[in-house]
DNA sequence: AAAAAATTTTAATATAGATTAAAATAAATC
DNA sequence: GATTTATTTTAATCTATATTAAAATTTTTT
């Protein structure tokens, strides 16, 4: 059995490589991107990635399923942390994107679920469904105490989750270009929200 | 030489592929959309295909290229039809999403430019960012004339966009769903702008 | 209807890249 | 320091799919 600090090692050495993969699939898309240029970024040859996954379709869920968790916890903040509706989706935004342009990126997009094999598909989307509706919950509630203007719910949603699902796209690490994203990008998405 | 009527024939053919390609494309991915998934939707074999380009590689510039003159088309309209910068920005919009969701939908999502060949990775670039600095354009155009308030109009310009990118992710077809993107996106995405 | 041109198919080739197995190295434990 | 365990590599296999060539079919033109 594995002793706390190896545990530690194989974990910490399965989250670069997640973060790794990440980065290459946001890019080049997951059929697009090789083991090879996954292993290449972490300098390890091929092969040694199945030491932490079992193929490479488990490799792109791992990426989905970490991404659904950090938007998961992002989500799980600030309904804790807001008072009425409009501050929940404000905070956020800004928890959400705080992640993703921070040292826990690159976040994978979701963009590719119908490559996955049915069981992790069907996961994937139950997260990423649940994650949409509690994000319209929030809009719901802001609407009923009055925070936000009443507006289509299921459409608005679309529109900023969209909105920040595309960050990784033209985000790419400059430390400058964040700070401008962490201090803009809520107001902006949020803005449009008030009544 | 080809006659008119064939020409058309082909023309007409080529461009049912693209939209075949850009749907295979947005849902599954470049590398991971084959080139019989698409042949298949118009009930081809895949080597018939290549009747109409040269290889893969083009088949998803040519797509992307449609995609730029689409995304082209609606913002020199919106720039002849609209007066101030917001209701430039306003009908740019308008245009551009009922391009996407109607009859000349789908339309690629430009997500893979990495993975075209370097001198057409520059040409789709180089639209690309056309088309961004002229959205951008617009923006700054609308606080100078007053109809916009302040804003960053790169990260304005970067979130509205991401938005749009998004919509053929999440829209599939569904002739009711289009209805109502048409008549909320875009107010959603300007609502934010105004003084 | 015959000939020519356009379009598609069947069959064959080529290759990249995922995966597996066995061997080698490195790290940890005793 | 020896032994066990963890990690990575080298070498080999296997498969999907892009691509090409040649033949067949369909459409258009005369």
């Amino acid at each position: 059995m594995a002793t706390n600090s190896e545990e530690t090692r194989f974990e910490l050495q399965r989250d670069r490589m997640l973060k790794a993969a990440a980065h290459c699939f946001n890019q080049k898309g997951y059929s697009g991107t090789s083991l090879k240029d996954v292993a290449g970024i972490l300098g390890l040859t091929d092969p040694a990635l199945y030491y932490y996954v079992r193929n490479k379709e488990e490799l792109v869920y791992l990426c989905y399923v970490r991404a659904a968790e950090v938007g998961k916890e992002a989500m799980d903040r600030a309904v804790a942390d807001g008072m009425t509706g409009f501050e929940k989706v404000c905070l956020y935004l800004r928890y959400h994107i705080e992640i993703m342009v921070g040292d826990r990126g690159p976040v994978a997009i979701l963009s590719e679920i119908p490559s996955l094999k049915p069981k992790h598909r069907d996961e994937i989307l139950g997260l990423s469904r649940a994650h949409s509706a509690k994000f319209e919950a929030l809009l719901q509630a802001g609407i009923a105490d009055g925070s936000i203007a009443p507006c289509d719910v299921r459409m608005t949603g679309n529109a900023i989750m969209g909105s920040i699902n595309w960050i990784p796209k033209w985000y790419h690490g400059d430390a400058k270009v964040a700070e401008k994203i962490m201090a803009e990008i809520p107001n902006i998405l949020s803005r449009g929200l008030t009544v």
